[in-house]
DNA sequence: GTTTAAATGATAGTATTACTATTTTTGTGT
DNA sequence: ACACAAAAATAGTAATACTATCATTTAAAC
């Protein structure tokens, strides 16, 4: 059995839902595909239109904008995480422990998931680490928030700030400490790739994954304790 | 006595210095008072032109695109910054009392400085803010970054992780702690105003700028202590 | 199996953006 | 008064980010 999952997507992220049709995937899976690889800026509307034989016209039809889009591809990309954390936390009743699987599955570099097959995740983790933080870099952030286009990231780092007060109930910046990981966890990324300079890390031995988990870790433990 | 200062930018940053002519010192002004009120994305040469009754063809002579003047903002205001570090550790030989001057520096809400009556750094500040991760964060940043273009990045997050180093030596994520913290300094401010629900700043007595600074003195004092 | 409505495609059009090119005007130094 | 550089004026182009209209396909409802 290859059972395949939805993660439901709250509906202010499309005008139409693009999980629903042909169309639709089609729109999610080469929208990954080609702002992977020219990047945000010259991805535009015309080009997919091109690449998956439809219009544009058809394609505003399901996404008012190559902003919504992005909103939309970003958040699904936090929802998969939580629902990950979710998936495999279950049974970890130490929060220590749990941290750590949680700190493990945000800066792990991500490999298909099979039940959800119209997404590339390791296409769009490269996407979450170049291009999120333009989601909210906008004049139009609170516009967007008041129609709650970043419920799913405020949600994940609720969840993980919830964790971070169970071992320490009296730490006083659970959530600017996770917003703040969070951010490391793809800027430190984009930084020993493009701008080495910027970080330790240094090739011989350990992956960057590793070393950013070390270092996540190390900052996130020592802030935390008593 | 007001004498006024020009910091050194590098020449790889402009086409024609912006610094030595009436024009050139406009587009630096009226740039700055514009990606402030209108967001970069709604930023054009065109309007800027017209806001300095000028040509867009005279703004090109300057500056080969919107990205290269956006790069230009940022950078002046890192070299501005490190510039205040140096000026203002100046006899502080203490390394922990270096460290959070320099952690003051980066939190603090910046006023005018009269010394360069050019730059509004108040508006440049918020521009920062909200804008200076996309100097990076773009398809060209290998070329960018080969052209010498974050020069100016670099060199203070160096400065300030050399004195990380002087407190403890044997530190490993001097580097990425200090762009972790330059960057938290900046988004938990832009968090605090537009996602508050990412961070813990609760109105109530403090001011943003001080609990921005308490939580990143105690993370990154708890990172590197012994 | 036909009707009907919804979804999609085809086509066209607009204002704006991000430039480049050329030519004229203005201002400054000698 | 002349030379020269800087800037202004003007024009033009390809691409972007849409919107609008209408025809066609498809799928669902009866």
């Amino acid at each position: 059995m290859t059972a395949s999952l939805k993660l439901q997507m709250s509906d202010n992220l499309y005008l139409r839902d693009p999980q629903e049709t042909t169309l639709g995937k089609n729109i999610i899976r080469y929208s990954i595909k080609m702002i992977d690889e020219l990047g945000l800026e010259d991805f535009t509307f015309k080009k997919l239109s091109i690449e998956i034989t439809s219009t544009e016209a058809s394609i505003y039809r399901y996404f008012e904008n190559k902003h919504k889009l992005l909103v939309y591809l970003i958040t699904w990309y936090w929802n998969w995480l939580e629902y990950s954390i979710e998936f495999e936390t279950r049974n970890i009743y130490n929060p220590e422990e749990r941290l750590l699987k949680v700190l493990c599955l945000i800066t792990e570099m991500k490999g298909r998931d099979e039940f959800f097959p119209d997404v590339d995740e390791t296409a769009l983790q490269r996407i979450v680490i170049s291009e999120s933080d333009k989601t909210y870099l906008t004049k139009q952030v609170d516009s967007d928030n008041n129609d709650g286009l970043f419920r799913g990231y405020k949600s994940l780092c609720a969840k993980i700030a919830s964790i971070i007060l169970e071992i320490n109930p009296d730490y006083p910046y659970s959530k600017s400490l996770v917003s703040t990981a969070l951010q490391a966890a793809h800027q430190q990324l984009f930084f020993a790739k493009h701008l080495p300079a910027l970080t330790d890390y240094n090739k011989r031995g350990e992956s960057i994954y590793n070393y950013n988990y070390n270092f996540i870790k190390q900052m996130m433990l020592k802030a935390i304790q008593h």
